[in-house]
DNA sequence: GCGGATCAC
DNA sequence: TATGGTGATCCGC
């Protein structure tokens, strides 16, 4: 379909006088621009969305403004400076510049407007739009002559264009065209990438090597008459949507070959092919160069589904795309694959065309005399000053013609909910082996799930304390598939891609404050902490109910799992309910508890008393010096790596209490080495846990959970660097993966009944929670299962009390899942903001980095 | 982490 | 009569 570029390009900015329409060939019929425009402007004015649109260009106005203040308060040291800075990156740009890759932009022509055309004649010749009165999809060329175009609403469009068929949308059927051409681009590049219904990336490069060897009769196509198209396939092959329309559709198949190409005809691009008497009857040769492969490819949509595509080639997707732009409709572009070319196409580039420069940013490099790409080269040492890293890194990409070269792969269908967690598994190893390398530690885990209808979903969860190995975040993206797999029962998922990533590191001053929070913890290791059973009933609602709210709030396991409870009212799910509700008396104690034990350990400044880890000796008022003496010492005698496994992987709560009231961080106290033993050594002593955070009094539960605070942890949540890892993978190969089992994992177990152990070792952990032995032996991951366990528990009370009112359509929506927080790992670029936004202060540079990894 | 702005389809 | 719905990212707060 044509971009929504054009859409604004046409709509809106005409309506804002901003500018005019670009290809409006005012032929015979249909409208000139001063005419649309006036239409626009009679039928819009004193509307309230006018009102708004003034609004939201008052704003825009105001940010530019601001900008203009602050380039004007830049001095000329600074640009020097900046320009240093910013061409030293543009050389390691440069230095890694790709042009290795050939990539195609797909893109059918008025896509929706073109299968209503095809599949009902009486439309053929007649201006029509898809949608409604109140807004349009897509528009048909002849339609365009008259202004119209998508993302306009029908009723202006009429009046524009009078005689205007506007036909309701039928995405059942645009679905099974695009699943049609999708075929196609499966054969020349089995892990394309489709952005929507009716556009695709494809890498190409691996297929145009082994095109060279393909003799020839591997490149003819036979073309397709009505007749031979029907006796060639069986007939359960025909696209069965457009099946019965097509029978009252005799234009579609004429008894000539179609009319392929008016101009740019592929026929005529090979002359030894027209020699050939046989491709002037019935067949085609195409050739083994990148344009001829595009020009097959094109050639058989249109044989397949007799619409038309355009393309662009070119050596990365953000040239590929405006390529695509270039020669529609029906025609394809390439810039070869080399720097001038690549330069040479981007010189007088519009930087309006490059996916990612909207509107607005088109009007803020406008205020600084920025059109085309060129001037956007020009002006990087002054953009670098003025906006976001994120934005002028990207503004430098497009300058250079940089893009990605790699596409996000699909894979093949996966449906068996034990391959995905495999496969997740898998993930997470190869994620944690990276971060490993670069020595990175985070605490939000995201997934990304792309269906088999090409439909992406990305759910994260933040833990309290950082994760980094493969066990760690395997354990929460375990959790976050299940609830999706969980959602869609009793169907399976079927999943084409998946992805994991690892983000929100802590920063330097957050990671000392963890280190220093050693003394927190000691601190709260004297207060008392019950296990949840004994925990007394008094009540302070304020206290506990105030993080349940934000749970609720921000929380999708919640309404994953009520919609599911909606969707499925048997007896199995009233099952389900009860065991939940069970286990959240216990999360609410448990939360309780460490706001208790926030409150008296944040206002306690009594002299310290240190009680060792290890042998939970009080030590008296001794030197922080000599305690740790002491602790090494402890740690070093004999028996005692378990005691400080146990210490170093602290606490679990859940990320939501964390970040209202900054419950606690995680330390560590020789994280590495304490891990390292635990590998060695899988088992645990459960009494010795108790201890930690039990007083002298109490008796020791294995359920027990403590909540540390630490004063200098507060407030150190906020503005975590965004760097993040990710992997993604095919549902291809999961053979190689470790069984689930091998986890402890309880994946393919009913849902209330989260991580049952397998194999208990001789004295497992106990969930405080779920009130389940775990398997692990390792504190950090037993952590991580209290974390997510409690966010459920939390979740789950709460639900319960809210199904009662909630209709189950508010609840249908992932929509309404909340913020918990959706980090996808997109190929394509995100929006960009920039710094200004009304009134604020403007901040050096944002040192945000993202870096997303791709394996294979 | 949330909400608003931006962008894309 | 009437100007979408959804999902994603970035950024300021």
């Amino acid at each position: 379909m044509d971009s929504t570029k054009e859409k604004n390009d046409s709509y809106k900015d005409d309506l804002l006088h901003r500018m005019g329409l670009n290809d409006n060939k005012a032929g015979m019929e249909g409208l000139d621009k001063e005419k649309i425009n006036k239409i626009i402007m009679e039928a819009t004015k004193g509307s309230r969305f006018y009102g708004n649109e003034l609004k939201k260009e008052k704003q825009v106005n105001q940010r530019i403004e601001t900008m203009m203040q602050h380039k004007a308060q830049i001095t000329s040291q600074q640009l020097r400076k900046a320009q240093l800075q910013v061409d030293r990156f543009a050389m390691e740009l440069e230095q890694s510049r790709d042009l290795n890759n050939t990539i195609v932009h797909i893109d059918m022509d008025a896509f929706y407007a073109a299968v209503e055309m095809r599949d009902n004649p009486e439309l053929k010749d007649k201006p029509i739009a898809v949608g409604s009165m109140r807004m349009l999809t897509t528009s048909n060329y002849h339609a365009r002559r008259f202004g119209v175009r998508a993302a306009m609403p029908g009723f202006i469009a009429k009046r524009l264009c009078p005689q205007l068929t506007i036909v309701p949308p039928n995405f059942d059927k645009y679905r099974a065209v695009s699943r049609e051409v999708k075929e196609i681009l499966a054969d020349y590049d089995p892990n394309f990438m489709a952005l929507s219904l009716d556009e695709a990336y494809l890498n190409i490069t691996k297929h145009l090597q082994e095109r060279q060897n393909w003799p020839e009769d591997k490149r003819k196509y036979f073309i397709k008459t009505r007749n031979s198209l029907e006796n060639d396939k069986p007939r359960e092959e025909v696209n069965k949507v457009s099946e019965h329309e097509r029978s009252v559709s005799p234009l579609l198949f004429d008894d000539s070959p179609p009319d392929l190409h008016p101009q740019g005809n592929p026929f005529q691009a090979n002359s030894e092919e027209q020699n050939n008497p046989q491709v002037l009857q019935n067949t085609i040769v195409f050739g083994t160069s990148a344009e001829e492969a595009v020009k097959e490819i094109r050639f058989r949509i249109e044989q397949k589904t007799t619409l038309t595509a355009s393309a662009g080639i070119a050596p990365n997707t953000m040239l590929a795309k405006v390529c695509s732009d270039k020669n529609k409709p029906n025609g394809q572009y390439q810039i070869l694959p080399n720097r001038q070319a690549v330069m040479d196409f981007i010189k007088d580039l519009p930087i309006r065309k490059v996916s990612g420069i909207g509107q607005v940013t088109e009007k803020m490099l406008k205020a600084l005399g920025i059109i085309t790409c060129t001037e956007l080269y020009q002006q990087r040492a002054l953009l670098s000053l003025l906006f976001s890293e994120t934005s002028w890194h990207h503004f430098l990409h497009i300058s250079l013609g940089l893009g990605s070269t790699h596409l996000a792969r699909t894979f093949n269908e996966m449906s068996r909910a034990e391959e995905q967690y495999s496969l997740c598994q898998e993930l997470c190893s190869e994620l944690a082996q990276d971060l490993q390398k670069e020595g990175l530690k985070g605490r939000t885990v995201t997934i990304k799930l792309k269906n088999v209808n090409f439909e992406v979903k990305t759910r994260a969860f933040t833990v309290s304390s950082v994760v980094s190995t493969a066990e760690e975040i395997f354990a929460i993206a375990k959790e976050l598939l299940r609830t999706e797999i969980d959602a869609d029962f009793p169907h399976p998922l079927r999943l084409r891609l998946m992805g994991v990533r690892l983000s929100g590191f802590p920063s330097e001053e957050e990671k000392k404050h963890q280190q220093r929070s050693i003394i927190g913890f000691l601190q709260a290791g004297n207060h008392t902490l019950s296990a949840p059973g004994d925990m007394p009933e008094k009540t302070d609602k304020d206290q506990f109910l105030k993080p349940l709210e934000m749970s609720q709030k921000k929380s999708f396991f919640d309404t994953k799992r009520s919609e599911r409870k909606w969707g499925q009212q048997d007896k199995f799910k009233c099952d389900t309910v009860d065991a939940q509700s069970l286990q959240t008396s216990h999360s609410f104690q448990v939360l309780k508890k460490m706001n208790e034990n926030l409150e008296t350990s944040e206002n306690s400044n009594k002299p310290q008393i240190f009680t060792c880890p290890i042998c939970f000796r009080e030590q008296g008022s001794i030197s922080l010096e000599a305690f740790n003496k002491h602790v090494d010492a402890c740690l070093d005698g004999p028996s005692t790596s378990e005691n400080s496994k146990m210490f170093s992987c602290s606490h679990a709560a859940s990320a939501e209490v964390n970040m209202k009231e900054n419950v606690h961080h995680s330390f560590s106290l020789r994280e590495k080495q304490d891990y390292e033993t635990h590998q060695k050594n899988s088992e645990i002593n459960s009494v010795d846990y108790v201890e930690l955070v039990e007083t002298k009094g109490n008796p020791p539960k294995a359920e027990s959970i403590g909540a540390l605070s630490d004063k200098h942890s507060q407030e150190e949540c906020a503005g975590l660097p965004s760097k993040s890892f990710n992997t993604e993978q095919h549902c291809q190969n999961s053979s190689s993966a470790v069984s689930l089992e091998d986890m402890g994992s309880s994946s393919q177990q009913e849902c209330p009944q989260p991580y049952l152990p397998e194999v208990v070792t001789a004295q497992p952990l106990v969930c405080p929670v779920c009130n389940l032995e775990q398997k692990t032996s390792d504190l950090t991951l037993f952590n991580v299962h209290v974390d997510v366990c409690l966010n459920k528990g939390i979740i789950q009370e709460l639900r319960k009390d809210n199904l009662a009112n909630q209709p189950p359509e508010s609840t249908k929506s992932t929509h309404t899942s909340g913020k918990v927080q959706k980090t996808a790992t997109k190929t394509k670029r995100p929006g960009l903001m920039t710094k200004y936004s009304s009134s604020k202060k403007i901040k050096p540079n944002n040192p945000r980095h993202t870096l997303d990894i791709f394996f294979k």
